[in-house]
DNA sequence: TTGCATTTGTATATCGATTGCATTAATGAG
DNA sequence: CTCATTAATGCAATCGATATACAAATGCAA
């Protein structure tokens, strides 16, 4: 029988498949490393890597394991690492199809005072080049950052 | 004779005016107050406390206290902070006529290889609301940062 | 199965950001 | 102008996120 699968919104993806990948991605595959992935891949946000090492040092993981997997996997191209104004890095899964034709993914979103993050649509942004404005910003290979107060706080 | 005027944008404003605004804040007017904000005065980009610190040490102030007056300086509103997403707080002078109905300023870029910062056009980023966007975005009372990199490191 | 490079764990260093506290200085009352 | 009050300063120390050193453990190719 098959691993729980967890309410995530993109196909579900096995232990075995995700050893795959890393090693696709010339990592050696270790418990570890996929159980950053499964966590990162059960995420509607990006996480921090406190967060993150909060929820798999029960699982017996160690936090500066976790930091430098989730750097490595983010060196090795599977993980996405921004920081979105508030002091601390932040991670996403790197997802396909995110993005047909240019590196840019969707703009995220950052409440100046509960701190809560989210991911926008990417509608929701669009750049014009000019005077001032550097090449990769026409070419869309940039992200985006909003920081304002959310929802709940304005 | 007046102080030799230095190369800004903006109409200069002498020492006099300067512990003007100060007090009108509601702050005490101190030489270590005027002299941060002479130099944010002189800068075109939002600086860093660490680049603001080494300009006013050898002026005799003191780190801390430059740190310490560019909060006290934001929290009365004559200076903006923002963390363009290289983790440290950046400062810049509020100049008025920014933007003149909404809070909103200038979006800023910074380049994710060499951490150069810089102010982009108001116009070179259009949002729209939607979907899981914060009203604060419709309101456009938000900052925006575009990462990536610079023309220098393209 | 074995050898070796990669990864991990523990400890520790770093860096920006902040605070505690005694001293100094700005401002308002007299 | 002088003084008392209260805010601001300087210095030391701390904090949290990030990062590195090094020895022990482990993945993986031969």
């Amino acid at each position: 029988m098959p691993l729980a699968v967890n309410r995530t919104t993109k196909p579900p993806q096995g232990r075995a498949a995700w050893r795959d990948r890393i090693r696709q991605a010339g990592l050696r595959s270790t418990a570890p490393r996929v159980l950053v992935l499964e966590q990162l891949q059960a995420a509607v946000r990006p996480m921090s890597h406190g967060e993150l090492a909060d929820a798999l040092e029960p699982e017996g993981l160690n936090r500066v394991t976790v930091f430098r997997n989730l750097n490595d996997l983010t060196e090795a191209g599977l993980v996405e690492r921004t920081d979105l104004g508030d002091h601390t890095w932040r991670f996403e899964l790197k997802r396909e199809g995110d993005s047909k034709n240019h590196e840019s993914t969707h703009p995220h979103f950052s409440c100046t005072d509960c701190g809560a993050v989210s991911c926008l649509p990417e509608e929701s942004v669009a750049l014009k080049s000019g005077r001032g404005v550097p090449r990769s910003v026409s070419r869309r290979n940039i992200r985006v950052t909003l920081q304002g107060l959310c929802d709940a706080c304005d």
